[in-house]
DNA sequence: AGCATTATGCGC
DNA sequence: CGCATAATGCTT
């Protein structure tokens, strides 16, 4: 008999981040499972709060007059599966935060709804005896009755709505034609569809013969029980989503699943469409825009096997599947795969992690891989396959590649070169369409020289610095100052200034250039509202404007086969992060810059504008060369310890006091390397955060590298018990720490 | 987290 | 000493 009930309280602190006993009263004792949430009285006060049951047990260890008893079940009737539970305990166990942060994570839907329901009358006499009381009803004048049975003549099912409201006929007279035996009131539930197309139906796919041998080599894995890791790394164009859809057949034809990620801002009506053609009604989507009402009843649908496929972001993982067969992770290289809160998980490592649980495959896709992902598959530990050539003919775009720094020895100081303006007027002429692209990720304030390029960087930590108030640089990984130069240290130029650019400023620049030209423009500003991105895209796509100006969304998602010149204005942008993916997300962007241009049938062409024109990163996507690239970057990875040849853990420190917080950041330090006699651990610290202060509350950061992942855990879980004896005696009060892997 | 208990501060 | 708030402790 089972008599008691392990139970996650949902008070997010880790003082109370274990499990509490409480009895199960025998009036639950056959309803209780694990995983259901439940009220309990909790504290002195015996107020009550939620918490999850994670587990039962018939005897308990704690004293038995201690216990209390199980209030409820909760009323928002949520319930989390017991697998659920236990990919919680690993989130919890890798990525650190609380248990209950976890749960709340895993569970799909935050409450649950009652069904929808849809009401109709049904006739149950035959046409005749309907015009008997028909011409009865006339002759008493009772005209809702009439109404309603000159309905019924035509109909023999009739919605409840258009009855109660446009034939405006009571609940009384209904109810009266029931008792008499005429209709009936029919009640049916349904779940609602957030996806509201009409069915059409696309032939069978014919697959080229490099996505069929795909296919065929997973599909053959997963016929012979084998479950792997597959990254397809294939050119924009390419062709991935065929074969995404032919894996996902091959899984329902086995009764099975899938869940398909994709980035949120690639959910469009087109890719849902796509899909839809295949699958129907079968096929589902769960995003930020649906209502929590719609949300749930996805849930639903997947648990009772209602769908067999749900696209969505990240937390589409955590949707119920009685038996998921197979994960997909579209642009898998997108860093809105990974959580901004705690638990501060990844989904593509949270996939692999159910994937194994689930005994279902995973399936990376990319045109730019993570060096993660491709790192793994260098290593063999992933299955790598190459789609390298576009269906449907559309070429590659020919890139050339601009030095900013020759157009200003030459005297041009605009912000255009010469290349690119020719070929402007070029395309403007012929009625062709242009993309104009300022990458302005990364644009923090960073010093560098116009007339040589060189950066004004931090010699410890071989990043920019940052420019601050009063004219001081800042390198935001060590806490190196320096004021700021007025000219060149390299050629003693006196433009050695801040980087400013805004895409308004590049509209007013192309207006006095081009006065005929209609120019739209794209950016944070112009999109607040949700509708205004798709619209801004539609005029463009149109042909209702000549060019179009943006920042990093443009490059996402959407042909337009008019398009035969990108220009990237300031490609080194985002080499200036103080982040060690900066190479990576440049390298991302440009080569997905790059490929917007020549979707159509005419041969597109690319002007990447730069600095540093010799920079590794800019060298290989103007060649669309990824293995080169990752060759250059790993090297640098592994030169300097960064993931994904080694591990960082992320160690945030927050306190009001400036001094408190770093002299806690000093202890934690002291605590990671005589706790932990482990010769190879580097740590890197304190130092203040890339933001150092916000919201009045000081922040330092604190870098521990080593090659081996659960290390670093070691180090976590290690630091964390210091941290809790610590806080008992009061020496760490207002400081607030936080844990991050690998960011 | 939130409530209760205990410690501390400062009036006199 | 007595009242006030601040810090600390504990929850099954």
């Amino acid at each position: 008999m089972l008599r008691y009930a392990n139970i996650i309280v949902n008070i997010t602190h880790e003082s109370v981040d274990r499990p509490f006993i409480y009895k199960i009263p025998p009036d639950l004792s056959e309803t209780i499972t694990v995983g259901m949430g439940v009220t309990v009285p909790f504290g002195k006060g015996n107020r009550l709060i939620n918490g999850f049951v994670i587990e039962l047990n018939e005897t308990s260890e704690y004293p038995e007059e201690k216990i209390k008893e199980i209030a409820g079940i909760t009323k928002a009737g949520v319930g989390i599966t017991a697998d659920a539970i236990k990919l919680a305990a690993w989130m919890k166990t890798r990525y650190g935060g609380t248990m209950i942060a976890a749960l709340k994570t895993v569970l799909p839907a935050k409450r649950a709804f009652r069904p929808k329901e849809k009401k109709s009358i049904q006739r149950l006499m035959g046409k005749e005896e309907i015009t008997t009381l028909l011409t009865e009803a006339v002759n008493k004048k009772h005209n809702a009755k009439v109404r309603i049975l000159r309905a019924l003549l035509e109909e023999e099912l009739l919605p409840y709505e258009l009855v109660a409201v446009k034939l405006a006929v009571s609940k009384a007279t209904l109810s009266n034609l029931e008792k008499q035996g005429v209709i009936a009131v029919e009640t049916v539930s349904f779940y609602r569809n957030p996806v509201r197309l009409k069915q059409t139906k696309e032939a069978a796919l014919v697959l080229r013969q490099d996505q069929k041998l795909i296919v065929d080599e997973i599909t053959s894995d997963y016929q012979s029980g084998k479950r792997g890791t597959y990254l397809l790394h294939g050119i924009t164009g390419s062709g991935k989503t065929e074969v995404y859809i032919h894996l996902i057949k091959e899984v329902i034809a086995k009764g099975r699943q899938c869940i398909l990620l994709i980035p949120e801002i690639a959910l469009t009506y087109q890719t849902l469409l796509r899909f839809y053609k295949h699958f129907g009604d079968r096929v589902s989507v769960i995003n930020s825009s649906l209502s929590a009402g719609e949300r749930f009843d996805q849930c639903e649908r997947a648990r009772r096997g209602e769908i067999d496929i749900i696209i969505g972001p990240r937390s589409a993982l955590f949707v119920p599947f009685p038996d998921l067969g197979i994960i997909i992770i579209d642009e898998e290289h997108e860093t809105s795969y990974k959580s901004e809160q705690t638990p501060r998980y990844h989904a593509r490592e949270t996939a692999a992690q159910i994937a194994l649980m689930k005994e279902a495959s995973l399936v990376l896709g990319s045109a730019t891989p993570s060096l993660e992902a491709y790192h793994r598959a260098m290593s063999g530990e992933y299955r790598l396959f190459r789609m390298d050539s576009r269906p449907g003919g559309g070429c590659l775009s020919q890139v050339s590649v601009v030095d900013m720094r020759k157009e200003l020895w030459d005297g041009n100081r605009g912000m255009f070169s010469r290349r690119l303006q020719e070929l402007i007027s070029a395309k403007l002429a012929a009625g062709e369409q242009v993309m104009l692209f300022l990458n302005r990720r990364g644009y923090s304030g960073f010093v560098s020289c116009r007339s040589c390029g060189h950066v004004h960087q931090c010699p410890h930590c071989d990043v920019s610095l940052a420019k601050h108030q009063g004219g001081r640089m800042l390198c935001h990984y060590c806490g190196y100052k320096t004021a700021q130069l007025l000219r060149c240290p390299q050629c003693d130029s006196q433009y050695f200034l801040g980087f400013k650019a805004g895409t308004q400023q590049v509209v007013e620049n192309l207006e006095k250039l081009w006065p005929q030209a209609r120019i739209i423009r794209m950016d944070g500003d112009t999109t607040k509202k949700k509708e205004s991105y798709e619209e801004i895209l539609s005029v463009f796509g149109s042909g209702m404007a000549d060019i179009l100006v943006g920042t990093q969304m443009i490059v996402k998602g959407h042909d337009f086969p008019n398009v035969t010149l990108v220009g990237i204005l300031a490609a080194d942008l985002s080499l200036n992060i103080n982040d060690f993916r900066a190479g990576e997300r440049t390298f991302q962007l440009l080569t997905q810059a790059a490929g917007r241009a020549g979707r159509g049938t005419k041969a597109g062409e690319v002007v990447i504008q730069t600095y540093r024109p010799e920079h590794y990163s800019i060298v290989h996507a103007a060649n669309q060369d990824f293995p080169a690239f990752f060759a250059e970057e790993i090297m640098y990875r592994e030169l300097a310890a960064y993931p994904p040849v080694s591990h960082i853990l992320a160690i945030w420190l927050g306190s009001d006091d400036e001094e408190k917080g770093r002299q806690a950041g000093r202890e934690l330090v002291l605590a990671a390397t005589s706790l932990i006699e482990d010769k190879s651990l580097g740590i890197i610290g304190p130092a203040s955060a890339a933001i150092a202060k916000i919201n009045d509350v000081y922040r330092f950061v604190i870098y521990v590298k080593h090659h081996e992942y659960h290390r670093l855990i070691d180090v976590k879980d290690c630091l964390e018990s210091f941290i809790e004896a610590k806080k008992k005696t009061g020496e760490l009060s207002g400081v607030t720490i936080q844990f991050d892997f690998n960011t």
